[in-house]
Order: C-alpha cells, then sequence, then structure tokens
DNA sequence: TTAAAAAATGCAACCGATTGCAAAATATTT
DNA sequence: AAATATTTTGCAATCGGTTGCATTTTTTAA
C-alpha cells in the first residue's frame, strides 16, 4: 500500500530527461542532447522542436551526468584567509560577477589565516573536482605544497593579491613596494623623519614588499631604520590600540606613522588621541587598502587604494580564459594592477 | 603517432576509481565502494585493505558519479544582496564554517539588489541541483516566485536578515520592530522631541520593521509623526551625504536622528559637521547593524548589534540539520536571534 | 534518373559510484 | 559432521548526458 502510494509520489517527482523528450518527438536521445546544446549538424526546426519540448517537459539539464561525462564540472575553487573584509569580500563579488557571467560556479572557503585549513581547503576542492582555483594565502602559509596535485593534474591556479611566485601559476597584485615607497616618500616629504611602521606577517608578500618599500624610501632619503621603528603585529584592530602604547613608552617618539592597513592605522590614532595625542599635530598617519574606515576616521587617512573588483575580475577572466583555451596562464607570469596614494587630512600639518 | 603519444599521456593521467582498486585486490567494485563509505557489512581487515590500496593507487572519490546515482549534490546554494558588505560578509563566514564542517559545499551568488538577477541566480541554482538555498533578499524583490521550482521539489529554503515570512520556509533574523523602538526610545528618554528616521526601502522587513518600530515609539510617546520627518533612500554612503543636506534645508530641524543603518548615519553626520552642526549638540545620532564604521566614526555612534557570524552559522545549521533528516524546519516558522542597543557618545548630551 | 556529396540522425558504449538481491564464505549450533 | 544462522561479498542494473562512428535522409551534381 505505502510502498505503492511512495511509488507514485516519485514518479511525480520524476525528473525529465532528454530520454523522455526523444520518446516524446520519437527521435533519439543523441540528437536532443546535440540538439539542445546548438550542436551545428542538428536541423534548425529538428532544435526548435527539441527546445519547445524540453520547456514544455520542464526538463533542466543535469550537470552531475554531464561533468561525469566530460569531465570538467564548470566549477572554481576561491580560496581566501577571510571571507569577511572589506577587501576580501570585493575581491570576491568581482570574481562573482565574472564567473556567473560565464557560466562557472564559485567554491569559496576561508582558511582563516591558517595554513592547515587552506590545506585542507585545497584538498577538498581537489577532490570536488575544481576546473581551477584562485588563492589568496593564509599569513602563516610557509609552502605551497599543498596544491602541488593541481599542478600535477594540470588544474590551473591563480594567486590574487596574497601571491607566490611560481612558474607554473599567474599572479595578481599590486606593486606593494613601490606603493609603500610611495607613501613613506609621501611622509618624508612632509618632513619626517623618524617613521615608524606598523608591519604584518612578512611570510606574505604583501607585507614584506610594504616593508621592504618603506625601507628603501627611508634609506633613499639617509635616513635610520632603527629595528624598534617597526612594529609587526596581526594589523588587527587590537594590535592598533597596541601599537599606540608602544609608541606611547617609546622614549624617542616618531613624527609619523605608516601602516601596512588602515583598521592598524586607525585604531592606533583612535588610542593615541585618547592618550592626548595630536594627529596629524604630533604624528603624521598613513595606512594601506583604502578601506572604509579610512574616509570616517578622524582625521581622514591617508592610504593607499587598489582596486579589489577589478582584481577579482581580471584574475577570474584570467583563469576562465584559460580554461576556455584562449589564453594560457603560464605565458603570462604575473599582472600588477594599479594603485594610487590618497592623500588626506592625515598627512596634513 | 601523434595519437598514440596522446593515449599514453591520458592513461597517465587517468583517474583511479573504484575499479582499479577492486581489480588491485581481486574483489569487486561493490566491496570497495562500500568499504570506502564504511558500510556495516563490510570485514574490519576487508576495509582496511581497501583504504590502504585507495591511499596508495591516489584514489580520489567522483562526486559526479556519486551524485548523478544519489541525487544529491551535497550542495546548498546562497543568494545574497551584495557579497561585499561587512555584514553580508560576516554572515557567509558564518554559513562556510558550518557548511564546511558539515561537508557541503556553498555556491554564493549575488543578486546586487535586483529582484530580476535574484531570480537568474535561483534559476541557476535549481539547475545546479543544489540540495537546498539560503536567501537574503534583494531590496527590490516583490514576489518569491522565482523561488517556487524549489518548494515544488521540496528543496528547502531558509531566508536570513531580509526575510520573508512563508508558510513552508524557515526564516532566521532579529526583531526589528523591538530593535527600533529601543533606538526611538532610547532617544525619546534622552529628551528628543523630534526624530528624524533615515529609512530603507520598506519592501524588506528590515526597514518596513524598522519604520514601525520608530512610529510605534513615537507614539507611544504621544509625539507626532509628520511625514517630512522619514527620509527614504537606499542608506549609501551618498544617500547619507543627502539625507544631511535634507535636514539642513529643513525649517523646522530635527533633534535626533535614527538611521537604518550604520554607513548612511556616518556619512549623514559627517556632512553635518561639515555643515557647522555640532553632534551630539545639535542633533544625537543612532544607527543600526553595528558595523565597523560606527565605533570609528566621530562621535562614535549609537547602533543596535546583532551577530552576523552566529546568524551564518544558525541558519546553516538549521538547513543542514532539515537535510539530514534530524530536524524539520518547516517544524519552526521564526528564528529571532537577539540584538543590543550599544549606546555610545553620538546620543550622549 | 542516377550517382555522389552533404546534412541530419541514430546506435551504443562510455563516465564511476551505488545498491537490492542473490550467492558465497564463515561461524555457530545441534 | 551436518545443519542452520550469520557475515561478507559479488552481480548487474541504474543514474543521465556525451560522442565516435555508422546509417539514413536530403540535397546537389552529373
Amino acid at each position: 500500500m505505502f510502498k505503492s502510494y511512495n511509488i507514485v509520489c516519485m514518479k511525480q517527482d520524476k525528473e525529465v530527461t532528454i530520454y523522455d523528450i526523444a520518446d516524446y518527438l520519437n527521435i533519439s536521445a543523441a540528437t536532443v542532447s546535440r540538439g539542445l546544446k546548438d550542436h551545428p549538424t542538428i536541423n534548425k526546426k529538428t532544435k526548435k522542436k527539441i527546445l519547445e519540448a524540453a520547456q514544455k517537459l520542464g526538463y533542466r539539464s543535469n550537470a552531475f551526468a554531464s561533468n561525469l561525462r566530460t569531465k570538467q564540472s564548470k566549477t572554481i575553487g576561491v580560496i581566501v584567509p577571510r571571507l569577511n573584509s572589506y577587501f576580501m569580500s570585493t575581491v570576491i563579488a568581482g570574481i562573482e560577477s565574472i564567473a556567473n557571467e560565464e557560466g562557472y560556479q564559485l567554491i569559496i572557503s576561508q582558511s582563516q589565516e591558517d595554513e592547515q585549513k587552506e590545506a585542507a581547503n585545497a584538498i577538498t576542492l581537489f577532490n570536488s573536482r575544481v576546473d581551477g582555483i584562485m588563492v589568496s594565502l593564509a599569513a602563516n602559509t610557509k609552502t605551497t605544497d599543498h596544491f602541488k596535485p593541481f599542478l600535477e593534474k594540470n588544474i590551473p591556479i591563480v594567486y590574487f593579491d596574497r601571491v607566490v611566485e611560481t612558474p607554473d601559476s599567474l599572479t595578481i597584485s599590486i606593486d606593494n613596494y613601490k606603493a609603500a615607497f610611495e607613501v613613506t616618500q609621501h611622509l618624508i616629504d612632509k618632513g619626517c623623519k623618524r617613521i615608524l611602521h606598523l608591519g604584518g606577517n612578512v611570510n606574505r608578500n604583501v607585507y614584506a614588499d610594504r616593508l621592504a618599500g618603506y625601507k628603501a624610501a627611508l634609506k633613499q632619503a639617509g635616513l635610520p631604520t632603527p629595528d624598534n621603528l617597526v612594529f609587526f603585529s596581526n594589523l588587527s584592530e587590537d594590535a592598533g590600540v597596541e601599537a599606540a602604547n608602544y609608541i606611547n613608552n617609546l622614549k624617542q617618539k616618531p613624527d609619523a606613522v605608516f601602516s601596512a592597513n588602515d583598521t592598524c592605522a586607525a585604531y592606533c590614532m583612535i588610542r593615541l588621541k585618547q592618550l592626548g595625542y595630536k594627529i596629524p599635530g604630533n604624528f603624521l598617519f598613513a595606512g594601506f587598502n583604502n578601506d572604509p574606515i579610512s574616509k570616517v576616521v578622524e582625521p581622514n587617512l591617508t592610504t593607499i587604494a587598489y582596486p579589489g573588483y577589478p582584481m577579482g575580475q581580471i584574475a577570474a577572466t584570467h583563469l576562465i580564459n584559460h580554461l576556455k583555451g584562449i589564453a594560457d596562464i603560464s605565458s603570462t607570469n604575473s599582472v600588477l594592477l594599479r594603485h594610487e596614494l590618497i592623500v588626506r587630512a592625515s598627512t596634513q600639518k
């Protein structure tokens, strides 16, 4: 009794397949398959009939069957340190816009800034047979061995923002060295002689390059770079507060602060103001990222703007073009996007 | 020549299947299949052999074949208005954390606040046979007809934050009415008599409820609610500036502003300060969301905090439990999360 | 009108994992 | 040692779309 009822239910739920369409039109499934994907050898009239029948019967194609047969998933994997930062979510929005347009799905995962989790996510993506991956590395990632399986299977990898130069994969970023140099030079031009840098994990190119650019600018200006003028942290809000306390305790105070991100800069400024300092009176301040808070914090923060949304779009476009065979990723090694120094009140004496 | 070379290449790339493992161990593929998924009827020793062989041969399971056969994708679709807002990316981070833990993949798409695109995304997700979807509605979405196909196929839907009450699906949100009431009451308690509201699209529950809560509080206090004390917009940065200009042009100025989000509140404040007003001197200010900028803008903004990350986790947990058959979604109608009034300097006279 | 060329369609074997049911192997009980 | 019960394993069909090659149909040329 129940069984037969169930069967009826199943029948109702039953998916329409190309075989159903074939039966309905008295043609073969092969023709239907070809007709649905606009194969050139199928007669236009037949195509039209097929499309109409598909519509009428409520057909939807089964990607699993197709993927199984064709061995491609039309899916791109994305690994980022964190989703919920303004910059990252903007990049991902850019990626999504292109992927969506091109009929690719996105599988997004977070490494939470942890190499272990990054590796685990990589395995998951590998096992779900993504056609390609896009990666922004975790802060503590030392090796990229966990991406080897992809390379071995010729699954393309695009690194963005937090990149690592490798012969086989494309990197998309800005010239962090140059940008940091420009920021530092800007502070020097304003007459600063003791510029403190709030640095991130130098494992990552973005922070290493910013540090290097900062040092290079100082060196070129003939300014010393004592160790106690660089304060390393994870650049969080709390780190900004700590940095402020650190500065407060320095015997010889800096006259400017260049932070490797805006969040840390903003919270450092806020804390310093609490401690009675004036900005830009006592310290000029510059950040990096052009985060929304940079134009809300007081004084508005001088910073480096660089385009997250386009970065995502460019990364996705390169990857998809490679997948489509239009352009080969390995022909290009890296793409550098433009950045821009945005001067605001925090560096106006 | 080339052909045979190609074949060799293919062979190398060839994926290891359960059949290869079966051949290798001289057992059947059925046993391997069962062994790999810890089926109870398989001998432990056999299991061990299978696992070892799988390891050694570099086997990875083919989800397409499995999905094709089992007719489930282990994938959840997500549709949000925008990825790159602090709140949304935080919710998604929460969703991801649970999905990842439970072995589900996420497919994320953006409606860009547009009903058409929302519908298109829905179709895409439907065709990729997600096991369930999680939706936060676009601002201009009028009907939820585009989700009907899911309901017809018994694919569960969870709405979060920007929800719509329906008999068949679960909604997860906060009590926006009550929260807005509390904010308004707080302003009234501070002695405000003319409180202006910056409202969003009342199509969406979040903005309609916030407006209603605001009005209810005024009414209860016996205060009038003239139409010109509500300024509707998309609550963007620009809208905040416009709102400030609007206020500046009002003959009878308000003594407080309650904005339906923090972004709009912050930019409204900034613009008003530019125009020479003092905050909280001339106007008390309150926002909604506890966005990062709310504690950076000066004065720090009184606002409503509500938990994005947990909201994502809860939404994902409910959906997955439903999919696993542990709990039925339709038994619960809606889940309300706790919110909290955070009083900051912008409402301290 | 017939032969040849071109266009359209069909056959059937995949892709790889799953699972109901039957069969074989092993364990337990008389 | 035979009979029964219990574990393990295997057979074979299935999921639905794809595609090389063969076949049929239609068009063009002779």
